[in-house]
DNA sequence: CGCCGAGTTGAACTGAATCAAGAAACGTGG
DNA sequence: CCACGTTTCTTGATTCAGTTCAACTCGGCG
């Protein structure tokens, strides 16, 4: 089993008591392709570790459903602006393909923060490593083209396209199927 | 002068310590109308408090400028994902009146938040506070129009369009001043 | 063998950008 | 205080990129 100090120290090392007390609060789940792990409208009070499978982020606007973000092996996930504000969720977090995941609750951390300076510290180190993703996607819908968009998809996340269907891909890069069928032919010449 | 730790203190209360140290560490400073407190390609070290006067961040594509985010008195300005991640920054910041500023340089707030663990937890919230923003930007580019995108910010930053032309608004908004100037007549009836 | 979902491709349509011209607001110097 | 030039905003006409609608291809699977 992963361990979720070892996520954590992906951004900063933390003291083995820190470690143990974070560890302590993990929970090994599975769930099937296809489960929702979160639903839009509630408050998000876990976070998952994702240690096999693939799963995405997403919502709905008229009928259509958009993703707003892909998973793979060894990311974090969580509906983080949930998480973060305590508010209800607009999104849904889905699994993509069969998963094994580690479950904490986001309080219990919150609770250890209180105690530990260095795990506060790394979990600030967090926030704004969440922030800085946030702020790269809001900069490449700014200044990118969908092409360019799809292009930095496939550099920085080629697993994804052979796991993911095309529509789920194409409401990520903000354009229809249709348009991503298009641009994937012209990039090939 | 208003003092940074009023700033932090928005976000949780803090010890006499805490806040002494970090008021040690401002500056009042002014600069004119049309003055570029961050330049784009630089790294950010600073963070200033906007005492008064209006400011905003933005960045060129194909010559014209765009806006990405704008400021008013009590709000701390910076351009955070350079400050946060030390690398080179995408944006300006343009001070769009006559401004009176308390610069901090944040490498030293940094070293004090390795200090004091109330402080450190401040700024995990406050990190937390920037990426709930950002979310939110990208939120309203994802799942509302431009028309909805003006009309939100009618509701939470008013002052800002009698003190700010709308070209910026504009771009802020995501679309063309033209088309701007149509939405507000279709607005108006 | 034929159905079904996923992807591609063509044609028509639409909303926003661009281009361009006019009106209004603003500041500056005479 | 007015006249002129500059900037800002509005409005109309045209153009274009991307959506929508629909038909077709392909591969997997009962």
């Amino acid at each position: 089993m992963h361990k979720i100090s070892a996520y954590y120290q992906q951004y900063k090392p933390l003291s083995i008591a820190s470690q143990d007390a974070l560890d302590a609060l993990s929970k090994t789940v599975a769930f099937p392709k296809g489960y929702l792990i979160h639903r839009q409208g509630q408050v998000c009070r876990e976070v998952f570790l994702l240690e096999k499978g693939v799963a995405r982020i997403f919502y709905y606007r008229d009928g259509n459903d958009i993703t707003n973000q892909f998973f793979c092996e060894g990311e974090a996930i969580a509906a983080m602006e949930s998480l973060y504000s305590g508010k209800p969720s607009y999104y849904n977090i889905e699994l993509l393909e069969d998963c094994q995941l580690v479950k904490v609750n986001y309080r219990e951390v919150e609770k250890l923060y209180a105690q530990y300076h260095d795990l506060e510290s790394c979990g600030r180190v967090l926030a704004i490593h969440c922030y800085l993703e946030e702020n790269e996607r809001n900069r490449s819908f700014q200044m990118l083209t969908a092409k360019e968009r799809y292009l930095n998809l496939l550099k920085t996340q080629p697993g994804i396209l052979q796991r993911v269907n095309l529509g789920h891909i194409a409401s990520y890069i903000g354009i229809t199927q249709v348009q991503l069928s298009r641009i994937r032919a012209e990039i090939m010449g």
